[in-house]
DNA sequence: CTATAATATGACCTTCCGGTCACATGACCA
DNA sequence: TGGTCATGTGACCGGAAGGTCATATTATAG
């Protein structure tokens, strides 16, 4: 956590630091950000910025923080459209606002993503905390979801957990990487031709990529 | 391409070298590999490094190259099950395949994969020949499934290949870190226990998650 | 044995890194 | 006004990075 200095600070100049420090992550993930850069480009002095954190993984881990509180009260504005829901419109409904959500800060997406899912991998113990609680809502999810019969029981929860996962960092991370090539993302988001690329995109983690008939033959 | 200097060199010691390039890739990545341990760890001077290569990106490459040779020798020693195979059973087989291919050197896979799937992304033009080496692999076997109707052809072909490449990197991604925490990691994936999830993961991606009777029932 | 070319070496260069610290500035209160 | 405490500053530190180069060693050929 920062320094209590560094709460203390206006508005402005704290928004100031973290946006030089949410481009410095986006741009060079965590191991290779410089804080150098990060205080030159936030106009602020070097003993400043040790004044108002500890190290780099303390400004990193404030933009986690920061992303996480923004994304709650997004998803907070956005009541789900019913209760009792089949999990996997529940699932299309979640992917699809999560998706708005990212087209609202994109850049600081971009930072936290970057890290978490390339470099999160080699770094030790520093993230797994992040990854277990997405994990376990997934995890939930998936529960439920054969309890209501409406996942394929022969799949094991281990298994359809690593699916989902991907399919949830593949689908970010390819929405996120076009999205950054439009003039107006959040517009792009919206329009109709993303949301029916998402939709088949779903469609076939649901469905699958083969033709079928029948489904459940036996596996040989 | 490194110099010819390299190529003189007697082949234990080229091999030394590599090995310590191997390690240190697979390690620390791309940008934060050190020369100056991949020359200390190999034995070699500072200056004999220069010698051999250009520089950093030099010796990665030419480990994309050994490994790119060795995949090739050693698919041409597995002769496919059959001709004009369902596209989905042959691709099946190219991703077994593929996996033994990795147990036998998983540590130059891990440096390879490690460097093009999560650094490749965020570094410029230098490595985009290899992804569409295997993007357009990729995307001929869709076309010919979707010509032989075997797979679903409301999916376009962009978005399937994004699909397919998705599952590629996550089961190699998968089933490598899994891998490297065994003893024996081929005698590990050849096992009935491995075998079975690569072919659940499989299955998942032809038939999808969701327990279905009949397939095809509109978007909505 | 000598001359020439190929190879090997490690001290040294510049640049940047994360991090520290003695000191300057400003705010607030007695 | 003087004193105190929070905040701000940038020169400076040791270390490691990628890369160079004059020199030493070895191999080859005449």
């Amino acid at each position: 956590m920062p320094k209590q200095t560094f709460f203390n600070l206006p508005d402005e100049k704290r928004t100031q630091i973290m946006d030089a420090a949410i481009d410095e992550f986006a741009e060079h993930g965590l191991e290779n950000a410089s804080t150098n850069r990060i205080v030159s480009n936030s106009g602020i002095s070097k003993g400043s910025f040790y004044q108002y954190f500890e190290d780099k993984l303390d400004v990193f881990e404030h933009v986690v923080t920061l992303l996480g509180e923004e994304k709650l009260v997004f998803f907070q504005s956005m009541p789900p459209p019913s209760d009792n829901m089949d999990t996997f419109a529940y699932y299309r409904w979640m992917i699809k606002t999560g998706m708005q959500f990212n087209s609202t800060n994109p850049r600081m997406v971009q930072a936290v993503s970057r890290v978490l899912l390339s470099e999160g991998r080699y770094y030790g113990k520093n993230f797994e905390k992040y990854r277990e609680q997405s994990s376990q809502a997934v995890m939930a999810m998936i529960i439920q979801a054969m309890e209501r019969g409406e996942m394929d029981p022969s799949v094991d929860v281990e298994l359809a957990s690593m699916v989902m996962e991907t399919w949830n960092n593949a689908i970010a991370t390819y929405f996120l990487r076009e999205g950054l090539k439009q003039d107006d993302i959040m517009a792009w988001v919206r329009s109709p031709e993303t949301q029916e690329k998402i939709e088949k995109l779903l469609y076939i983690m649901e469905y699958g990529l083969r033709k079928t008939e029948s489904k459940f033959e036996t596996l040989a």
